[in-house]
DNA sequence: CGAAATCTTGAGTATAATCAAAAACGGTGG
DNA sequence: CCACCGTTTTTGATTATACTCAAGATTTCG
């Protein structure tokens, strides 16, 4: 599996054969797509609510999340984005963008005019399908997080996070040996999880000390998978992988 | 416009033209889909996670909700379907089903074979396009629910689905002088909001102490549409429809 | 090296959970 | 029409998870 940064990393393809089986005519379709390449440093957003965009953006690197703003000034983070994901392609199909999208790292972001994206879904409708199967996945994640942040508490509620992260930067080849590169700021996974910065803090601290996680920095190692699943009850059914790479 | 059970009442196409433009053509099309209408009493599973369908469900009319059961046990409800909703309609292009569906109160159900959606989407390239916006209002309604639920508290958390509800009742044409019949049980609230059933209980109180909403049996009147919208900070915009029903 | 961001700690508080039981409601059958 | 049963709603008392506020330690990065 071809690292980040090799000319061969391709994570929109990565990604997608993660999910569907794709011919190569389609693969190479797939990648001669125009696209605007930018590098966005972190904390930015990349489009916001209510923003009416002609294109949409494909993470290339780095991490990314979708967040609202409620009117009583609070964030919540409704989804992390890695690479191989276009947290706004539903703009293709929504006129109006009901959530923001901000880099939380460093990024490398791909524009995609939402001409060319018909235009490939017409000549292609099985990328129709991928792309229509790719949404419906992104909304099986938003209802895992609602059951998260509804029903799970404090360690279990941050472990079941972590599981899905692991498991989907697995499909896109950022995992080796149960660790990753996971600059997310304990403050950014309050506003993920419901949680303020102080909880998120001391959930850590417990999860480190039970030996759940391990963290050097932004590196994050997981030594022991099983545990973490069983405590985060996490199933990866819902993420609806094609293989079972999502043993991790 | 037409009440539930009057012969034209189709509640599907009532609430794609709320959302998507059709020609007269494929509201035709959409008028002879084929469907075996079922009768399901209250408390009853439609499909359960896990499932394998080959066939979606179109509620004609009572009320369903989409949940997910945790490993520890916990029932979290991640929406509340209302008559023109195809709950499971993601089971067109994800095989398993992550989700349960069951009936809130009595329902009329109609099935449709995926071969008969598919068909339908094939001779009418513009129908695949209003049901992938569809499941995509859907999705953003969950990330709006993620927020509610991270980020709301009490009377305001309780406040924000109600609008939600009141809003899409509306566009199906079940809401009238502020007012609709809504089955659904503290307990089922509680399993939406992340709360337990006592608290809900208090937090209703609060809301009838307040003059936010009125009920008898299970009927609710909101006697102050613009105070309910205020409390629970409610923006439609999120439920991308057409028109400005969204004012309810 | 120094400023800013991030992480950590402590003490006091609030929102919501838990447990348990009583009251009210809704439908059913006699 | 009313008695009865199961469900749903309501109440009270106690507890717990997570929040707030505030300040200090540490890391990161220019």
């Amino acid at each position: 599996m071809s690292a980040p940064f090799h000319p061969d990393y391709n994570p929109l393809i990565l990604k997608l054969e993660s999910i569907f089986d794709l011919t190569d005519e389609e693969r190479q379709a797939l990648e001669k797509l125009p696209m605007q390449v930018q590098v966005i440093k972190a904390d930015q957003d990349i489009v916001r609510e209510g923003d009416r965009p002609s294109r949409s953006c494909l993470l290339l690197s780095g991490f990314t999340c979708v967040y609202k703003i409620t009117a009583g000034g609070k964030r919540q983070i409704v989804s992390f984005n890695i690479p191989g994901d276009i947290p706004d392609l539903q703009s293709l199909h929504l006129k109006v963008l009901d959530n923001s999208v901000a880099t939380i790292s460093q990024c490398r972001v791909g524009f995609i005019t939402h001409d060319d994206l018909r235009d490939l879904c017409n000549r292609y409708p099985r990328i129709t399908s991928a792309f229509w199967r790719e949404t419906l996945i992104e909304a099986a994640i938003f209802r895992e997080w609602v059951t998260n942040v509804g029903r799970r508490e404090g360690v279990s509620r941050m472990a079941h996070v972590l599981c899905e992260l692991l498991v989907r930067l697995k499909a896109v080849g950022l995992v080796e040996d149960h660790a990753c590169d996971l600059p997310i700021t304990q403050s950014e996974f309050a506003d993920a999880l419901g949680f303020t910065t102080v909880h998120v803090n001391r959930v850590l601290q417990q999860m480190r000390a039970e030996g759940l996680i391990v963290t050097q920095g932004t590196r994050l190692t997981i030594p022991d998978w099983d545990r973490l699943k069983q405590v985060g009850e996490f199933d990866p059914t819902y993420l609806h992988l094609k293989s079972d790479q999502a043993a991790a």
